[in-house]
DNA sequence: GAACTAATGCAACTTCAGTAGCAATAGCGT
DNA sequence: ACGCTATTGCTACTGAAGTTGCATTAGTTC
């Protein structure tokens, strides 16, 4: 966490609150920054509301009071994380543009402390509304940005037109997602090129 | 739980025990059916080990010592579901393998006794090691059973020679988990058919 | 059927997640 | 600058998860 980072976090979402002076968003960019932490270090499994206030120097008291718990946590993080812009990549290819998005997917999920918080929020989504409400929203989201790659595809001819872009960006990243945590089998770049084929190629046969 | 059930499963899984006389074989069988009840009625989330022996009438010492907690009653329960013998449809075509196993797919975890388990293992393996290989066992079980579907496909002409059977199926059913689990979107009977229709598309192309 | 021992039952204890009530503090408006 | 109040800090409490040591029961073996 830098000191950037910190700062950024202090100005965003300051909405919907009845006093947003400075004390409220700094103890919220503590306990933010302390879940990620204590996330990085100990996983999921150990993540307790314990740790996280006693590192952030709040009381454990106050994180319960304004998250509710872990799960509170843990969805206010992935909408701290995907406020960013992000914009899919443009290769000049489907297959390009979907290998790009499927490897950036693994690359983030793969690193220990960018992936951590989706991966805990997935788990926490088996738990709590709250999660599950939360990561509907933030892939929808994903997907539409992602759709366009499609877009462009049908622009181009390769696909044809009517196709559900989102559909194909699910198809094309479902199989990585299954190997993660469904199946539980290594994943690598082979996996990664093979899904965005599988999901060309079947775009392409109009199946979307 | 019927009496057949109840008996059937204390015959089976007597292995490695040092004494597996009738009463170690009768609190594993009421142990892991009000694991099953339990389950079905709160979930996974409420899932605890007290509740669980105070239904079996079994102490909870002994579940603990046995079982080490909730995640190793859930590694047992799935290997009791899964020991049952079980073959893939044949409809005469790959579509309609696939179509048929997807719709099963879904309608178990759809079913709130059936997909208790699964549904409860797949998130048990977020925290736990012995979860995870157990759903690996399971599911590379599972895709090899169903990898005679490909195999006949490729004998009828239908799917290049030398496509990798486990894949497509792997292709065929992600889309319906990533639904479920990870985007936690509504799941229909277009979802099924559609997911179907793209794995087989690609494996025309000779994808896998 | 009698001794042996694996497996279970039992009670007490420790630890920790989560809550309640009240005191203290710091931002906000005048 | 001054009061108001939202927010946080603090202490103590409740309840449940999980552990430990020992007593008891029930298969197994001879």
């Amino acid at each position: 966490m830098t000191q950037t980072s910190t700062l950024l976090q202090q100005e965003l979402h300051l909405n919907g609150m009845t006093r947003p002076g400075g004390r409220t968003a700094r103890t919220r960019t503590a306990v933010l920054a302390a879940t990620l932490a204590e996330l990085a270090e100990h996983g999921y499994a150990e993540l307790t509301v314990e740790q996280i206030a006693q590192r952030s120097g709040v009381h454990k008291t106050t994180v319960y009071r304004r998250w509710g718990g872990v799960d509170g946590l843990l969805v206010d993080a992935l909408g701290d994380a995907s406020a960013g812009e992000w914009t899919a990549p443009d290769t000049g290819t489907l297959l390009g543009d979907l290998t790009a998005i499927n490897a950036e997917l693994l690359a983030g999920f793969t690193d220990p402390v960018a992936g951590a918080v989706p991966t805990a929020v997935i788990s926490a989504a088996f738990q709590s509304d709250a999660a599950s409400d939360a990561l509907r929203a933030f892939y929808l989201d994903r997907y539409e940005r992602c759709a366009v790659a499609v877009t462009r595809a049908i622009e181009r001819g390769d696909v044809p037109a009517g196709t559900d872009g989102t559909e194909v960006v699910r198809a094309s990243v479902a199989p990585l997602f299954h190997r993660l945590f469904i199946s539980r089998e290594p994943v690598g770049d082979a996996d990664v090129t093979r899904a965005a084929a599988a999901a060309v190629a079947a775009a392409k046969a109009g199946v979307y």
